[in-house]
DNA sequence: GGTCTGACCGGCG
DNA sequence: ACGCCGGCCAGAC
């Protein structure tokens, strides 16, 4: 037996999931999760985000909340940096909101299947 | 090694 | 409409 068996890593399917999300959209955690199987476990995509920190190939400023609201922002370098980013890639953002948060919306399962 | 918390979400009063 | 509560899993103390 292999000492370190990985079962299902959740974070790193999250990771994928993440970087997959095109520019100039978003997607929230609740449906990274549901698209994972356990969308009970949303919670955990944000603990992810906050793994992935280490990882700056993951674009964790195109992950928000159900609302559309930058919930993570304080946990970026400054709390302005999530907006920026996402205000870069051409999504709006007002009061630490995306604006038209629908359209922008990126659904995994419409896209991965 | 038990306990608490967390970048969430849905349900209920 | 608003606020509170439970559930999920992993990491920190």
């Amino acid at each position: 037996m292999r000492k370190k068996e990985k079962k299902h890593n959740f974070f790193n399917d999250v990771y994928e999931v993440v970087r997959l999300i095109p520019k100039g959209r978003a997607t929230s955690y609740g449906a990274i999760a549901a698209y994972l199987g356990t969308k009970m476990s949303a919670r955990m995509v944000g603990w992810a985000m906050n793994a992935a920190h280490s990882d700056k190939t993951i674009p964790a400023h195109r992950v928000v909340n159900r609302n559309g609201l930058l919930t993570g922002r304080f946990h970026f370098k400054t709390p302005k940096t999530m907006q920026q980013k996402l205000e870069k890639e051409g999504i709006r953002v007002k009061k630490d909101q995306i604006v038209n948060f629908k359209e922008v919306f990126w659904d995994p399962f419409q896209s991965l299947g």
